[in-house]
DNA sequence: ACTTAAATTGACCACCCGGTCATTATTAAA
DNA sequence: TTTAATAATGACCGGGTGGTCAATTTAAGT
């Protein structure tokens, strides 16, 4: 069976990483649908039929791209879950956050990528997609409470699929915020280590 | 002074409708990009040259209607507001909570026009729509929780922003699962009454 | 009924899109 | 060096876009 991105990863490096970087800023800047191949062409030096070559369709190469995204994000979930795996809940719950920042300053793009993906609405397969991640999700924050709730350090009788929801939401968009303070340039409002503490602690006792 | 939407005020009440109408509708399943104004004309049953007589440019007609969601929106939230005025926190929480739902029910494709709004990027103006509806949120919730700050219902050491952040970021995407769930026909998994109380819960105690 | 002013129309414009494919340039085989 | 196979090109296609404007219909004034 021959991948549609085969003539691609046959192409000599280089030219897969202009092609590749012109891809990238081009779906981080626009969504989907304005997103030109044109312009995707012309950044990476190549002509138009070339890029059909590779990829025989926006969509393909949307693909591509996406899961690209999404396979550095999961590397940076992963790493953090298995460094932090022996640490109390408060303070594994403030590394990831921490990761979290530090995924958007190294990769602005491809988080800009991420959050059009979770919070907007019209990429191809946009069900598929969206349920896929919250598949990852459930999986990634269930795991920590799990072993939280097995440490007894959050409630036995806490709704496991609430509690994963909550994280979720308040997780995502603090990192959504940040990335559009830092990208609009003023993300010195946020003060990281605060928001962190103020997260762990409204996590533990609530607003009580 | 002339606004610009005078010559479409003057119209008679069914053919403005009309034509807001299409646009509700247009704006409602496409993003501002992809949004067409062909479209918007064929619906409403008018010709192009009128639309464009009526409002200006797209991102003209586009203002209105968006104005037209958020005064919606905002009307609901004042009513709850008023209405729970004696209501303790929790009770409180759970009137908006059920008021959102309420709205999403009633006006499908406002909430969807609204969400879009919110998480989306691609709108013009978007920066400054977008920090309008912070100062929104922030009055809105930031007074609900000073009523119950002066009530001693929460913690009075309480960072007031913070609060604020974590109350807007789970109802809002509560909210916007709910509405695409809704959406997509499976929106039975959602036990309200259940969420509702899991997420007064939550802010009452976190998830110790 | 005639004239004038205002509202409505839709063909038309320049532009951009994703995608194609005959032609050309490059490489490999003989 | 000639031939055959492969890779790269960009002019071109049909279609859609926001927006315009001369021409036509409708309404108002006398």
């Amino acid at each position: 069976m021959i991948s549609s991105t085969n003539k691609f990863e046959q192409l000599p490096l280089e030219k897969q990483s202009r092609i590749v970087n012109a891809s990238i800023s081009e779906f981080a800047e626009k969504d989907y649908e304005t997103a030109s191949m044109n312009t995707v062409v012309n950044q990476a030096g190549i002509s138009k039929g070339s890029l059909f070559n590779y990829f025989k369709t926006k969509s393909i190469l949307y693909d591509h791209i996406y899961k690209l995204a999404l396979g550095e994000v999961k590397a940076y979930l992963r790493k953090v879950r298995d460094e932090t795996i022996d640490l109390p809940f408060q303070k594994r719950l403030s590394k990831i956050v921490d990761s979290g920042v530090q995924f958007i300053i190294e990769h602005p793009r491809l988080a800009k990528i991420y959050f059009r993906l979770i919070y907007s609405a019209d990429s191809p397969n946009r069900q598929k997609i969206v349920s896929e991640l919250q598949v990852l999700s459930n999986d990634y924050l269930g795991e920590i409470i799990q072993d939280a709730m097995d440490r007894n350090e959050l409630d036995p009788n806490l709704d496991k699929g609430q509690a994963i929801f909550f994280l979720d939401s308040v997780l995502n968009r603090f990192l959504k915020d940040y990335h559009e303070a830092k990208s609009h340039g003023d993300a010195d409002q946020f003060n990281r280590d605060e928001w962190v503490r103020g997260i762990t602690i409204f996590f533990s006792k609530g607003l009580k």
